[in-house]
DNA sequence: GTGAAAGCGCTAACAC
DNA sequence: GTGTTAGCGCTTTCAC
């Protein structure tokens, strides 16, 4: 089917050694052969067989990514800056969805290894048995998690730090004097989510007000999920003056939810968002919320597992990247 | 570093053909070897090696997919589309943006190429000198463009009815009693846009009206061309009293741009966009739009790649998927 | 049904 | 510098 050094090397005149030498970039080839090898092989319209290649090398210059739903657009963003450090060094992506199910994950991470990528980037679904990425771990493949990290799982981590991202918001919330701020967050197997989570209560804490469980609304992850968590949550006897989203996802549930009840922003409740999304300026009011830089955890995911694919065997780094907390309408203050 | 079929084979006590077709799953196996193979194989954590797979049946079951950006809404659900139909047939997804470069494009193709993708799945950025995409016709690598069709390039494509979508959206406008309606829309090297762009010009016409070219916008595909497009076209002497944009992007870049100018929908300028978002309904008004089958033009888009990878050798198909007409509120109609 | 043997296209020692 | 020679781990005839 297609030209091969072996081809190319008789073409040129040389021998096989000599032009996959010069084919591959490796070792010593002299000018002149090399000017006759490359010519030979642009004639017969030579093409690399990076399967062979990966074979014989046993690196297959290919990296796995794991994310939970690529049309959200947080994964996307990360995939994004991923790929652009990646694909500069040479790399390939392998990409697939978990949809934040531990299982699927499993059958990913398992599907990658048998295609024997040089590496793999992960947001794990839930925070515990992991087995499959401890495996990782020992079996020394390259592994960088992202977003979250994994209890027991000693390897990179890129992330940010939503403890303080969701603390500050939350305090924001209570410095303009709200006393009953609810929460909507998917699942706390989820360990962003989790952390988020306890941002919030210790934000309640500091400022020495209970927790009111019943004002955590906990859910699964997706829009609808959280439109229907916000529902409840607002329906409730009690219902909260204020509250906080935990990711994009539940924003946009809870923003469908509040408008179905007729509830007005921030009026009727403030609310503080996490992820900054192009939309979010383009409601009204306009969105405050919790920004994390998307695309950078991306390129520093792709640069960790660069650094480990190339044999960094240091410590694993837990990487805490800053949120940055934009204050816009929807909790009253008035818009920047 | 990997347990080999040889291994499991002398474990197992049979010849390595054997133990290749128990555990690869083709010719015949008996019973009871099979059994004892796939004991010796779990025992020692045999894991099939696809790269060495892929080198001796030339066949990696690797998708190449090559989008303008994943971060696109659109391009996030067509991949998301695609993905869930490809890799329930065992096929893992290779994926890459192109960023609407035809040199970037034509790089990807030649490095999934020499990977030896099963096939490739490919919203071309331009719909002329596609030598590449000509070429992998020729060389009878399975191809699906979706999106946009390519001029000369013989190979199913997948894409909705552009001009008939953007027609009834400008009609639309022009029921309305707007008489100067402008369009905001990417380059029209990009086919779908092109599309979108006749339809708009179709719908004047039909409409006996002139068309006047000041009031076409044509610019970059990101957010911030569109939304310096449109602050032209809204700065212009005579600017149009009702706009339609051509895509998301399109459509936030002129948000922007029209908040920015202190115009107001729909009573200063009414708007139609391309491509129906989740925020479309969440802004005030709510965005009228013309909506894609976007998931459904990934699937599609896998279905023929399977159909066209397991052989199928009939005429090229061009599907066309319908769009729908979704009216709200920002051309003054009163919301839903 | 099973085994022996010849590749797939390349890399990687190692000798010259 | 260049060539020879083994593999890499699997599939695939083709006998038996």
């Amino acid at each position: 089917m297609g030209v091969t050094v072996k081809e190319v090397a008789q073409a040129a005149g040389v021998s096989q050694a000599t032009a996959a030498r010069a084919l591959g970039g490796y070792g010593y080839v002299s000018p002149h052969a090399r000017r006759s090898i490359e010519q030979a092989a642009r004639k017969l319209g030579y093409r690399t067989h990076a399967v062979a290649q990966a074979l014989a090398s046993n690196v297959t210059h290919t990296v796995g990514l794991v994310v939970g739903d690529i049309e959200n657009p947080f994964f996307a963003a990360a995939a994004r800056g991923l790929s652009d450090v990646l694909e500069q060094e040479g790399y390939t992506i392998l990409f697939a969805n978990s949809d934040e199910d531990l299982e699927r994950e499993q059958r990913l991470v398992e599907t990658f290894r048998s295609r024997r990528v040089d590496g793999l980037a992960i947001a794990p679904s839930v925070s515990t048995a992991n087995r499959h990425l401890a495996e990782l771990v020992a079996a020394d493949v390259p592994l960088v998690l992202f977003d979250r990290p994994v209890r027991g799982v000693k390897a990179d981590v890129v992330m940010v730090d939503n403890k303080r991202g969701a603390q500050t918001a939350v305090e924001h919330l209570l410095r303009l004097g709200h006393r009953r701020v609810g929460i909507v967050s998917d699942a706390p197997e989820i360990a962003s989510s989790a952390e988020r989570i306890q941002g919030y209560r210790t934000a309640l804490a500091s400022a020495g007000l209970p927790v009111d469980e019943r004002l955590i609304a906990l859910t699964g992850s997706s829009r609808d999920d959280g439109y229907r968590a916000a529902k409840a949550l607002f329906r409730a006897r009690t219902p909260p003056s204020a509250v906080f989203t935990a990711n994009n996802l539940m924003s946009v549930g809870t923003l469908l939810a509040l408008r179905e009840l007729g509830l007005r922003i921030p009026d009727d409740v403030a609310l503080v968002g996490f992820d900054d999304l192009e939309w979010t300026t383009l409601i009204e009011p306009p969105l405050t919320v919790v920004r994390q830089p998307v695309q950078e955890i991306g390129r520093q995911a792709a640069e960790r597992l660069l650094a480990r694919m190339r044999g960094d065997g240091s410590a694993p780094r837990r990487i805490r990247l800053q949120t940055e907390f934009v204050v816009r309408g929807s909790c009253g203050e008035g818009s920047p």
